[in-house]
DNA sequence: CCGAATCTATATCCGCCGGTGTAGACGCGT
DNA sequence: ACGCGTCTACACCGGCGGATATAGATTCGG
């Protein structure tokens, strides 16, 4: 039995171009094709594709909208999102909703074939350069801007440190062997360096510096 | 002018088989080959190669190891892992090293001559399957064990998120509506079902527990 | 050698935070 | 109907946190 496929893309011949593309393959059958979000979600609720080709730019509700809407249902079948360029942060939210393949539109139609075919076997398909520079990004988030601890001296950068774990003032004096009012009034300076208010704020902002 | 590359990997035999390899390639030209991780660390900084392919594992200083060192000083070159297998971690400190690419042993020789090629010219090269793995390590580890939210009201999970974005207990209230006596109770009872002291320590279990 | 930056300390004042107790309203399942 | 969980509210109090002012010690660069 051939592999059943959901199209959606707001452009109509676009979306015509792979209903032909897949006339010739046997193993490929196009149940629908769409040009909206509500259409693509409608369809794959009651025809339940086994693949679900989705483009990510489309008008009103977005690929990334159709796919938040449809991973909190549960559905068996897998998605593939068909685009003609993405960012990063898309791809991170397109896989932690559970996409499967990411192709992009210059590729070869080939490689589309091969994407759903592999998809369908339950691997994973995204084209390498994407996937890299997500990660990248993703790790650059991660350990980003290590920089800007500008003016902090060796001893608030400590004092930053010992509040982004949890500890109050008494215990960071008693830990540095000086008094609590001095803490104090490093956190004072620190507060006026960040422009931030209380050491909640402080700490989600060094978290975001990374200097934690 | 030929690529320069230094080899780096404790079995002989692999290492002698590499440099057979590269030998019937004319645009390779091995200027070291080294056992360990101390000799590959000196042959890296004096005979400043333009790729070092270095074997993950090797006993006493690992792959690893000799990264970090060599990440430190500014080298010029790329260095492309070797290695038999790896866990996702070891990807994710490998890129965050600085390493250009990452063959497994396992695969196909052309791979690896493609993979230096590919590295020396500035690209990225990862096998597929690691990258996809590793990516999905960290998304894992960024949105980890949603669960354990455990016994959370939605009303406490509200209010868990809007405290660690910093506000106060006043701007809660204003912004829900509701006295501020009420979200003190809220954060009172939250405090109990975490076990922790004060919206610091809450902010930072909820991180650690994913629900920001 | 003098000034600037840093780290230290002390002291006062106020506001927010958190603990504790009490209590009313609503919805849900038994 | 009753109990249970949830959300709501108010009040009181102790304590930590932060602002502010003042000031001595040290180190470092001009």
């Amino acid at each position: 039995m051939p592999i059943r496929l959901v199209l959606a893309d707001d452009h109509p011949i676009v979306l015509h171009g792979l209903q032909r593309l897949f006339e010739r393959y046997p193993d490929l059958s196009v149940v629908a094709a769409c040009a909206d979000g509500a259409s693509t979600i409608e369809a794959v609720r009651t025809l339940r594709p086994d693949i679900l080709v989705l483009d990510l730019r489309m008008t009103g509700q977005s690929g990334l909208d159709v796919l938040r809407v449809l991973s909190r249902e549960r559905l068996p079948g897998r998605a593939i999102l068909l685009t003609a360029a993405v960012r990063d942060d898309e791809v991170v939210e397109a896989m932690q909703l559970g996409a499967m393949g990411i192709v992009l539109k210059d590729a070869a139609p080939d490689t589309l074939i091969d994407c759903i075919r592999r998809v369908h076997n339950g691997e994973q398909w995204i084209e390498r350069e994407i996937v890299t520079r997500a990660f990248k990004t993703v790790l650059d988030r991660e350990s980003a801007s290590m920089e800007a601890e500008a003016t902090l001296t060796p001893r608030e950068i400590e004092i930053v440190r010992m509040v982004a774990k949890g500890l109050r003032n008494k215990a960071i004096a008693e830990q540095l062997a000086i008094s609590e009012g001095t803490v104090k009034v490093h956190l004072h300076n620190i507060y006026q360096k960040f422009s931030v208010d209380g050491r909640l704020e402080l700490v989600l902002c060094a978290q975001d510096r990374g200097l934690v």
